[in-house]
RNA sequence: GCCCCCAUCGUCUAGUGGACUAGGACGCGGCCCUUUCAAGGCCAAAACCGGGAUUCGAAUUCCCGUGGGGGCACCA
């Protein structure tokens, strides 16, 4: 049973999408996908001025990468097509026409510089910011003078002088303004396109759209939107305007916050279900103990009236934490695939037995695929350029002698442990340690620093089973050699 | 300056008048496990912005403050 639920993403192509916009997609994905309605596509391209080359592309590619696809849109059409704005236009532009022979809307002859001048002496006044409505009471005869001198005009709503305008909100509730505070705001521009608030009203009409969702910032604007609606004689979809997305310093989430287009997680090595559960936490939560939801879930356990008024603080740490445990959870040979193109990225020379011996390794350690990298790099050259000092460390490091002891006894055992396997090697270098009386630990930790390079590592004897036993030997001889080496003092 | 929205641990949140000694998660601290680092297990610290009102009873309802956010373009 197919509801009639339909609902749209109407993004502006005016750069990568960052996660709030992305977050709201989510949410009305999942409203859409829940009921059994129609998700829908809509470029809002008006402002030619701010149009990025690739933005649709971005948009799509932020989308896609969430699973988060559409039933209607630019790429593939639909009953309402165009879903672009910029294709529109003669129909903006026919009911911009209309509103004005209906008296809900007038021409304006105002310059940008007039508006400019008119806003900064309200604000020198400290008055309220907007349009003195010059141009709505002019007479027949003034307004043809501005005709005949070929001004190009836009259009302007008429707002009711008095009186308040009301409109219901799904998270916010009822919202009103007194309408001597609502601007005479523009709806054709003098190029023709029209702005955001007649597009979005004509347009979600026109595509029938029931709920509108977007993000809270948009409160103000609503009563412009309900009285556009009123003006038509429209019924006015449902409004749920979501909670804005903030930085941890509690301003609106930007750049400045550092990365912010969910493009730039999926580079960091985000995976999107982490991605997905996170975003959908942020302002919404099912239970009194429920964290982890798959997409399936969310589909069947999110609603709208479960979201939060108020705004929620991007929080990296606990995203973090989702992706390691999405990390965790995926089988071996995904999680190869995962971080195979950041080693390939990094210059290594990927085997492709080894990467998936190596994750189980890392799975438990890793809370980025990228992250993996840095991890398990040395299993991907040719040999590894330790430190003397660092191969000594703290427990050699007045014992020189021992550690090249401890290297040599090392290699011997390497050398004819059978089965090479990281049980029997443990058992091997633990026997030997005590034979030469070291501590297990520091010689695991000298052992560690030589075939790697590295004080961090994934298991030592698993590592060492899986880099082999021809490579082990010859990086603990190039330890030695760097031993040997005599530092001048 | 004007207008609107919001307000529970540091953060995300549960909570819809008595079941609240305010629950969970991340993070933080401690312990256990342990060859490093993680992961995992256990334990702990940590919040109802303030004041009034309603009520037998208020985190929960109402009012006033305060604080935070957002908007006030021929941008969306």
């Amino acid at each position: 049973m197919t509801s009639d639920v339909r609902v749209r993403f109407a993004p502006s192509p005016t750069g990568a999408p960052h996660v709030g916009n992305i977050r709201t997609a989510m949410f009305t994905w999942l409203f859409a996908r829940q009921h059994d309605g129609k998700f829908i596509l809509r470029i809002e391209d008006t402002d030619q001025a701010r149009e990025v080359e690739n933005g649709l592309e971005l948009i799509l590619e932020s989308l896609r990468w969430l699973g988060l696809n559409w039933d209607e849109g630019p790429d593939v059409g639909g009953p309402h097509a165009p879903y672009r704005q910029s294709e529109r236009l003669p129909l903006y532009q026919q009911w911009a026409e209309w509103l004005v022979a209906h008296g809900h809307a007038y021409r304006c002859y105002c310059t940008p510089e007039r508006l400019a001048q008119m806003r900064k002496e309200q604000e020198a006044r400290k008055q309220p910011l907007g349009y003195d409505r010059k141009c709505r009471f002019m007479s027949d005869a003034e307004r043809r003078e501005k005709e005949s001198l070929g001004i190009v005009p836009v259009i302007r709503l008429a707002v009711p002088l008095t009186g308040t305008t009301t409109y219901h909100d799904l998270i916010h509730g009822d919202v009103t303004l007194d309408n001597k505070n609502v601007d005479d705001q523009v709806l054709l521009k003098s190029d023709g396109f029209p702005t955001y608030h007649l597009a979005v009203v004509v347009d979600d009409h026109d595509m029938q759209i029931t709920h509108v969702t977007r993000g809270d910032d948009w409160i103000s604007s609503g009563p412009k939107h309900a009285l556009l609606y009123q003006a038509f004689g429209w019924h006015m979809p449902v409004i749920a305007q979501l909670p804005m997305l903030m930085g941890p310093d509690r301003k609106k989430l930007s750049k400045r916050h550092g990365s912010t287009s969910v493009i730039e997680f999926k580079q960091q090595g985000y995976l999107p279900e982490a991605m997905l559960n996170f975003l959908a936490r942020m302002g919404w939560s099912y239970d009194d103990h429920t964290e982890i939801f798959s997409r399936d879930d969310l589909i069947a356990m999110f609603s709208l009236d479960k979201v939060h008024p108020s705004p929620a603080v991007f929080d990296m740490e606990k995203l973090n934490y989702l992706n390691g445990y999405y990390i965790r959870a995926l089988p071996p040979l995904e999680l190869a695939k995962g971080i195979r193109p950041f080693l390939d990225a990094a210059g290594l020379e990927v085997d492709n037995d080894i990467l998936l011996a190596v994750m189980p390794l890392v799975q438990t350690r890793i809370k980025t695929l990228k992250e993996a990298v840095g991890l398990i790099d040395f299993f991907f050259v040719e040999d590894v350029q330790p430190m003397r000092e660092q191969l000594l460390g703290k427990a050699f490091a007045k014992q020189p002698a021992q550690a090249s002891a401890g290297l040599q006894a090392t290699c011997d055992a390497v050398k004819n442990v059978e089965p090479f396997d990281a049980p029997t090697i443990e058992r091997e270098l633990r026997a030997l340690a005590e034979a030469l009386s070291v501590k297990a630990g520091a010689l695991f930790t000298l052992v560690r620093e030589a075939i790697t390079a590295k004080s961090v590592t994934p298991p030592l004897f698993e590592t060492i089973a899986v880099l082999g036993r021809k490579r082990t030997l010859a990086r603990l001889e190039r330890a030695m050699q760097i031993l040997r080496a005599r530092v001048t003092i």
